[in-house]
DNA sequence: GTGGTCTAGACCACG
DNA sequence: GTGGTCTAGACCACT
């Protein structure tokens, strides 16, 4: 279900929150799904539980899931929290880290928007 | 002419990297330009020099800068130390990246395609 | 496994990067070990810990090894991140550097060949 | 006569010191020959006097030239003053040196050979 | 005064 | 306990 990399540069808890956001997006994961819990998927990923318990409280915090006491986790309705301005404020932000960490790359303009665009493709049905 | 937020996610010395990359990038920074000392930008900044110090090390081991000891830091000749595979990966990690932190904020593809696209759209100089 | 000389004219960081990299390019330590950690090897070389963190940046911003938060450091994947035109810049420096310094020494030339022949020939595995 | 190259890693006096090497080595300087005042060389490479007294300096400890008081500064007639096992240590310290900045690189024994071969080439005079 | 190195000690993020 | 960042202050090499 979810991918950890001993490779990768991000922390191991943002690549599961990393992992369930795409899933969301793409439609992989409903709202309403159960999502495993703490323990079971810490032994799934064999990382330590708090490294889950941290990724959970991340995503909840972020809107996407809530946990139902004595239930579990679930996936929820899709609702835009954040203000338009929030929104764009955080996608400046992100494009303007692109930028600089690619600038002395050497690439055209054309290259890089290509290559976003490659990346952006399967995620069409997104588009809330 | 280095701009250092206390609340940006960044370290101050990335942020001073950043910064500099960028100026050289868009050519208000020109080859053989003198930097600010590391004393002199640390108090200016009102940073430790130390701190100065490792991000001018960080864009000497980039090839963007030179020290000359007793003299002083300049830029230097454009020149791409990396191969090709390399700047690709790095790219494209760049990009997924991005692609993961704005995936949930609800934007069409083409809104994050214009969005970055006018971001690159003044750095046409030195992009080749 | 690591040496440290006082009397080397080479910084005490540079000793250990030279040190891992050898170790490296030897197949000492092959990818995916994992290296002691900053603490513990400052201490085992009774030096500052800052030291070992400064060699482990510079060994990590060459490419040769990666960490992990709260994990420790560990050996990568042989990678070349660098074009041919830099490899072979750094190439004719380093030997041009090597002849200003044996230049006055007196030596035939077939004696450097010979001796750098030597030194090369232990090395023959990763030098593809 | 000497080049100074501003974007040079090297310190200015070594720099000068270098060059004097490679000269005397060639047999572009001859013994006997007097050498430019401090002051004159120093106007002539537009550096600092001091730069230049530290390199005559350092290639009279070397013994490679000598000062007669108010006469001037002349070329030494070549005598080797250190041991053969002095000078092979020296050797082979600079070669291990060539080899841990050049191990990484992925080059083939034979490329660095030759590299160093072609180096050598124009120095066959000085075989003394 | 310039950069380069090193020490000592602190605080934070991650697992 | 692991690495990452920052501060403070010291000493050295170079110009």
């Amino acid at each position: 279900m979810i991918q950890i990399t001993t490779g990768d540069s991000r922390p191991v808890f943002q690549q599961i929150v990393d992992g369930f956001r795409m899933q969301v997006a793409t439609g992989e994961l409903l709202p309403g799904t159960k999502l495993p819990s703490t323990r079971g998927l810490a032994m799934q990923l064999t990382v330590n539980p708090n490294t889950v318990a941290k990724a959970y409280s991340a995503l909840t915090a972020e809107g996407l899931i809530e946990s139902r006491q004595g239930v579990g986790v679930f996936v929820c309705e899709p609702r835009q929290q954040l203000s338009y301005e929030e929104r764009r404020r955080r996608l400046d932000t992100a494009i303007q880290q692109l930028v600089t960490t690619v600038i002395t790359l050497g690439f055209e303009p054309d290259e890089i928007l290509d290559a976003l665009e490659k990346e952006l493709a399967p995620l069409l049905r997104k588009s809330s």
